[in-house]
DNA sequence: AAGTAGTCCTGAGTGC
DNA sequence: TGCACTCAGGACTACT
């Protein structure tokens, strides 16, 4: 599933298309999360000027007058299929060809390069959406959001004073995108585990050094996470068709029955607010 | 106001 | 083999 890290990846590995003008473009007709503003045909021969990413949502920005703006949701992948990649890496380019006619591209943008981008979600909990520019801060889904977990903004001292009247679990209250960005399920497990910091405390009842130890394991586990590729579960595929790494590197996600790494207790699966949390009774108080 | 539960969706996994 | 069922999860909406 595609957390900051994986679309971090797909940001950079979409950059060869900056300067490039659309030509085609194909839109399948099933229903996404939500559907487009603007009429997505808007983007014939625009330029891509640049490729941000805030949180989750990757926003291209064409010549300046419309932002498209992509969210992976839990199955999605974008896809770039070029000449270049296929001389590349003939595997990745096998792996493209064999989506290239899926029921599930939702979205196909050709450009002058010979390059194509494919947006591809077969549980629809992605979207696409394209707005003019100049409303993009505007924009519902990023007019409220924290700051990014790698930027100096989220530190120690600003996490304390959002934590300090939250009743709520701290792995739910840090999933919260009001707080910080972009910490999803897999990331916020791992990081409380490299913390020793059960996911069943209450938000308010960490003190000064948790919330550092926390804040510092965070940007760690992310920055490391992007390092790899970012984490391939069962959908999560970059830009070449290629799954991430991260995955290898998970202490709890995922591990419950296994033995703690640290003290060779069992490791624990509970449910919190609809959500799988993974920790070690015994490592994390 | 803050916290919790329900909702969207399909494919993988499990049990019979 | 094939069917029925459960689970996964981001982020919005609706309810308590």
């Amino acid at each position: 599933m595609p957390e900051l890290p994986e679309v971090e990846t797909i940001r950079h590995g979409l950059s060869e298309l900056i300067g490039c003008k659309v030509g085609d473009i194909f839109r399948s007709d099933k229903k996404l999360r939500i559907g487009s503003t603007l009429d997505l045909s808007l983007l014939n021969h625009k330029i891509l000027n640049k490729i941000n990413r805030r949180a989750r949502y990757l926003i291209l920005d064409f010549s300046g007058e419309y932002s498209l703006i992509v969210h992976l949701g839990m199955s999605g992948s974008i896809v770039l299929n070029s000449k270049d990649s296929a001389t590349k890496n003939k595997l990745a380019q096998n792996k493209i060809e064999a989506k290239k006619h899926t029921k599930h591209d939702h979205f196909i943008c050709e450009f002058n390069n010979g390059a194509r981008l494919v947006f591809n979600d077969p549980r629809r909990f992605g979207f696409i959406d394209l707005i003019y520019t100049q409303n993009l801060w505007q924009y519902k889904m990023l007019a409220k959001l924290g700051p990014e977990p790698l930027l100096a903004q989220f530190n120690a001292q600003y996490l304390a004073k959002k934590l300090c009247h939250k009743k709520t679990n701290i792995k739910t209250t840090m999933m919260d995108n009001e707080i910080v960005v972009g910490v999803g399920n897999i990331y916020i497990n791992e990081s409380l585990f490299a913390s020793a910091i059960s996911p069943l405390r209450s938000a308010s009842s960490l003190t000064k050094d948790e919330i550092a130890k926390l804040v510092k394991n965070i940007k760690n586990i992310l920055k490391k996470a992007i390092k790899l590729g970012g984490s391939s579960i069962n959908d999560y595929v970059n830009h070449e068709g290629e799954k991430g790494n991260f995955q290898n590197n998970f202490k709890v996600y995922g591990n419950n029955g296994k033995k703690c790494l640290l003290c060779n207790d069992i490791i624990t699966k509970i449910v919190q607010n609809g959500r799988s949390s993974f920790y070690c009774k015994n490592c994390q108080k």
